[in-house]
RNA sequence: GGGCGACUAGCUCAGUUGGUUAGAGCGCUCCCCUCACACGGGAGAGGUCAAAGGUUCAAGUCCUUUGUCGCCCACCA
């Protein structure tokens, strides 16, 4: 009795049973003595902010697409799950939570914010991994890590106590970015350029002792407050007469000198500078050279201090204003000019940023670019795209030192204590008993954590055991390959080959692959922030799974972005529909076959259905051997495009060969065959038709892993068995461990070279059908 | 101020080392609900490959210039 199968396929009901199904058995645990050449690749850790977007499953459909792959081919897969705590970013989400329940998370302290933080980490962790699961990821849940996990801190520690000991981290008071909403310093990645357009204020200063004025032009007047001088060319005419003597400073009544400085440009604005040392990067470098006070005017939230004088307790932009004002009543104000200059903002909050000095701590980066550009240029680690190593190089070869240090609460607190009477620093790996230095008992550890890229920056050698030599470790590390997307080269993949050099002597992967970003049609990068993500959760529900994971990989060509549109996951979710109609057909007729009187039972078994394409009476029918010639082409194809991480290529490629070829042309053609009144006939075109369909499932595998696990699953099964229990067909168990090889397409590939001969002698070109 | 990328059918995009009549999906026109699939099948229209010049037996593919758009990097007040 022929069985019953829906007749459009219905991804709802069957996703969820398998995804369940691969977390249950294990079916993805790595073993580190298991045989094989060994695939080992470590998540790009998604923080732990909310749930996973679309850009995620581009991540998670490309690494698993290649874990699947060689799985299927008899490596030693290792793909290990986990998260990032990301601290600025997720220390944001829970501070705009508890202000929404109007709680400021100051009040609060820093044992109870973290607390929450932590509440809100096992919530946002288990989305993702629940997310994880439903969208396939082929991932080993025994190895997941977390960032900030108790058993990943003590690495973080003895990775910053080491460079420590190097003498690569130190501390110093310098001019950085700050972010008054964040209060944190920011490294220069975390600062993002806007061109905005502005004024230039040009501001009369008088010349102490003279009826003269010098005007400074400045982007910025209520930094004015804090200016301790102010700076001309020493080669300028103009202003020589003026080196050495005193300027006034408007509104604030003070004397200031005036000084020759270099770094003066003659020619921007009036050639005169004011110089603010605590609000100015150049300014501050002018400052140290000439010995000059350092006036910080403002707070940490942006406000004008007591030092702004009459200005104290406003905002900054609102101290501008009103300076700007007072400057036009006194007569000061000579003119202002219209001038686009690139604002800082802060990565995360987009607030203006604010340059203030302050004490960090920091990481000396040449010593670790050098060997890490040698490895690059040596290509022990391959750089894909070809075009982004050059990025890479150019960014590697700049490098300035890296901020560590945040004023978080979130986040690995940094590993130094001080001693309360002399301030005497001690970095250690667990916190001591007494100061080193003057034995003082009375320690206090360090407020500030380390920027959260810290801990990311060591994820290949902290999730598989480093500092110890564990077997995780000796066995898949360096890790295969690294797949992410561009934007984070230089945050990200660069410290990690840094950090992964420095510590381990190897590189921490041997390929990276850098794919495009998902936009959405207007071009931008989707950001839930800014409500321009598609929710994947419902895109899932509504296309399925595997046509997510399918649409995402035939259109993630290299180079450009990919702008997601309902038409191609329609059409995603078509072809799905359409190999699980050639399933149904396949199976309702063979019931029907079977019915009438032979049975196929060696369908059953892959090692039989290996020896395809079987022949008739010693000759191998004309369209099967096409079929075999075109599935062989494809199984070419398929490999090295994904061996190139070419996956467009690859899934188109699969595409045209299932529908054009397999559907259109071999199904329509041995439909006459199947009913053949020839008995063996009939039983040689129902074998080869199951050994093609097979085969294809296996290609298909790594894109739409649910679709042809149940179909898998149903390919077995003989007539009369409707449903799936899998622990009531042992048979079918073997099957489905069976069929997660390539074995069967591998061997297809070795029947071709007889095939080549056939289609010689008839001038059958496969290509063209 | 540097660097990178894009510009191919109405739309969204493939087309890696230059080689026969430039492809796909969607849309469009005509026919078909034929016993796997209308989330389908068949037939078809549609492109001087942004512009100009150059190299070559041969260029969408290499070189030069220009235009439009996008991105990244950069401490000029």
């Amino acid at each position: 009795m022929a069985r019953e199968i829906a007749k459009a396929y219905e991804p709802q009901q069957i996703e969820p049973r398998w995804a369940d199904f691969w977390v249950k058995e294990a079916l993805f645990q790595a073993d580190a003595n298991a045989p094989g050449p060994i695939f080992s690749i470590v998540i790009p850790p998604p923080n732990v902010t909310g749930s996973l977007h679309i850009g995620h499953m581009l991540d998670h459909t490309e690494i698993d697409i290649l874990t699947r792959w060689h799985r299927m081919r008899g490596y030693n897969t290792l793909y290990l799950p986990g998260t990032d705590h990301a601290g600025i970013s997720t220390q944001r989400v829970v501070v705009r939570q508890l202000a929404e329940q109007g709680i400021n998370y100051r009040e609060l302290g820093r044992e109870e914010f973290l607390k929450r933080v932590w509440k809100w980490k096992e919530e946002s962790g288990g989305t993702i991994q629940r997310q994880m699961r439903q969208i396939g990821d082929s991932c080993d849940w025994s190895r997941e890590k977390f960032t900030l996990s108790p058993e990943l801190s003590p690495v973080v520690r003895e990775a910053f106590v080491r460079l420590y000991e190097e003498g690569l981290i130190y501390r110093e008071n310098r001019l950085l970015n700050w972010c008054p909403v964040c209060l944190t310093v920011l490294s220069d990645l975390e600062v993002v350029h806007e061109e905005r357009q502005g004024h230039l204020w040009h501001i009369k200063y008088p010349v102490a002792g003279t009826q003269e004025f010098l005007v400074v032009a400045t982007t910025r007047p209520e930094t004015m407050l804090g200016d301790t001088a102010v700076a001309v060319n020493p080669e300028d005419e103009r202003y020589v007469h003026l080196v050495g003597k005193k300027a006034l400073l408007p509104l604030m009544n003070r004397e200031i000198p005036i000084i020759a400085d270099a770094m003066v440009d003659r020619e921007f604005g009036t050639g005169a500078v004011k110089i603010t040392p605590a609000h100015d990067p150049n300014d501050f470098e002018v400052g140290r050279r000439h010995k000059l006070a350092e006036i910080d005017v403002m707070t940490d939230d942006g406000k004008m201090n007591a030092a702004a004088g009459a200005y104290a307790g406003m905002d900054r932009f609102e101290a501008r204003k009103k300076i700007v004002e007072d400057l036009k009543a006194l007569g000061l104000l000579e003119k202002i000019t219209e001038h686009t200059n690139a604002i800082g903002l802060c990565e995360r909050s987009k607030t203006i940023v604010e340059p203030r000095a302050s004490t960090q701590w920091f990481c000396k980066m040449k010593p670790l670019a050098e060997p890490a550009i040698a490895a690059v240029e040596r290509g022990e680690i391959q750089i894909v795209p070809d075009n982004r190593r050059e990025e890479y190089f150019n960014w590697m070869r700049n490098i300035r030192d890296w901020t560590l240090s945040r004023q978080l609460w979130w986040g690995h607190r940094i590993p130094a204590w001080y001693c309360k009477e002399n301030r005497h620093v001690i970095v250690a790996r667990e916190a001591p008993a007494k100061c080193a230095t003057c034995g003082s008992a009375n320690l206090e550890q360090d407020s500030d954590v380390l920027d959260t890229w810290f801990s990311s920056g060591l994820w290949p050698i902290s999730t598989l055991g480093w500092p110890e030599n564990t077997e995780d470790f000796k066995t898949y590390y360096p890790t295969s390959l690294l797949i992410t997307g561009y934007d984070i080269l230089f945050f990200w993949v660069a410290r990690m080959i840094m950090l992964g050099i420095h510590s381990t002597g190897k590189v921490p992967f041997r390929a990276v692959y850098l794919h495009s970003l998902v936009r959405t049609g207007s071009g931008e990068k989707m950001s839930k922030s800014k409500g321009t993500g598609l929710d994947p959760v419902a895109l899932n529900q509504q296309y399925g799974t595997d046509a997510m994971r399918f649409c995402l990989a035939s259109m993630a060509a290299p180079g450009t972005d990919i702008v997601l549109s309902e038409d191609k996951l329609t059409s995603a979710r078509n072809f799905a529909n359409k190999i699980w109609n050639a399933a149904r057909f396949l199976f309702v007729n063979l019931d029907r076959f079977e019915e009438s009187g032979t049975k196929l039972d060696e369908l059953a078994a892959p090692e039989v259905r290996a020896k395809a394409p079987y022949a008739y009476r010693g000759r191998v029918p004309l369209v099967d051997a096409w079929m075999f010639a075109r599935l062989a082409a494809t199984v070419e194809l398929v490999n090295e495009a994904l061996a190139n991480y070419r996956f467009h290529e690859a899934a188109q490629g699969v595409y045209q060969f299932f529908w054009g070829d397999f559907c259109d042309w071999y199904i329509e053609w041995v439909k006459p065959e199947l009913q053949s009144a020839d008995r063996e006939r009939a039983t040689v075109a129902w074998k080869n038709l199951f050994a093609a369909f097979d085969a294809a499932l296996r290609l298909l595998h790594p894109f739409m892993p649910f679709l042809t696990e149940e179909l898998w699953h149903q390919l077995p099964q003989r007539a009369g068995a409707k449903s799936i229990a899998l622990d009531q067909f042992p048979e079918a168990q073997d099957h489905w461990k069976n069929a997660r090889a390539m074995g069967n397409v591998d061997a297809i590939q070795e029947v071709v070279t007889a095939l080549r001969n056939i289609r010689a002698e008839l001038k059958l070109d496969p290509k063209k059908r």
